[in-house]
DNA sequence: CAAAGTATATAACCAAGTTATATAACTCAT
DNA sequence: ATGAGTTATATAACTTGGTTATATACTTTG
């Protein structure tokens, strides 16, 4: 297998896996969403610009995510004291009990497909999130 | 790292990878069809019904997607002798060259993310897509 | 202090899904 | 062989999650 197919195999059956997380666990939240609450979570507040290129989306794009994360008190604006044109973006009590809730659903979600994966199996997979999030993630995409 | 944590971030990591691929191709073209077409370029005509659970998307939207993929001569309809409610959906050259047009584009968009990464980081990339594929995949679903 | 640059917001739009329902064909028990 | 239930696809109306283009307000720089 070659460079190439194993990205492709990769990111399809990423694909299928986020449709049956949505799927099973009937959440309507975008993973969008969640990559922004769980940069909030792990790495404190953060500017809606810099969240927008941490989820690889536009800045607008994540503008108007995060109307509806402040509308549902998920997230909360502080003022910018050291640049008043932007927002600092902290997540809430609220957003991290969602994030919470939602890690266990994914978790029970996925179970089944994955109930008699050896270590080696699981190994392999944590190995890969690691320089998957190395790579394409995140926060570092911010400084 | 529990496997909860894992898979979120993979799942969040897949994402972004996804959003990479997209504008960096530029290709506006969604993972379920090109889940769909390589399913079909891998193992043949399929059926409407069967193509969408091997996308885990609904019946009604592969009929959409599949209007589309009509239309640009990527795919064609075969009457099914057996029962002649359902179309056996197949790919045509052009999709075929669509497809291979796509996974160049896609590693040359991943290329720079991945060019420093080691065998063994290789191995437990190939090792997961194996193991996604197997477990969510794909044309099995059909059976 | 004006000019250029930057952070967010708004507007208009598009793509990719969804659910609910219709239609037509198939299966099967009587 | 027919009517009841089931199955395969299609259509319609809608939702969501993004996009680009542009406006506004602030900051930085010459």
């Amino acid at each position: 297998m070659n460079t190439t197919q194993i990205l492709e195999t990769l990111l399809v059956s990423s694909h299928r896996l986020t449709r049956i997380a949505a799927q099973t666990t009937g959440s309507a939240v975008s993973s969008a969403t969640w990559s922004a609450l769980s940069v909030l979570s792990t790495d404190g507040p953060h500017r809606i610009g810099d969240l927008a290129k941490a989820a690889r989306i536009s800045q607008p794009g994540m503008t108007k995510l995060l109307q509806g994360l402040v509308e549902d008190e998920w997230v909360y604006r502080i003022a910018d004291v050291e640049d008043s044109r932007a927002w600092l973006i902290a997540i809430s009590d609220r957003g991290r009990s969602a994030l919470a809730g939602w890690r266990v659903e994914l978790a029970s979600a996925m179970a089944p497909f994955f109930v008699d994966l050896d270590a080696e199996g699981w190994q392999a997979i944590e190995r890969t999130a690691a320089i998957l999030s190395e790579r394409v993630g995140s926060v570092a995409v911010a400084a």
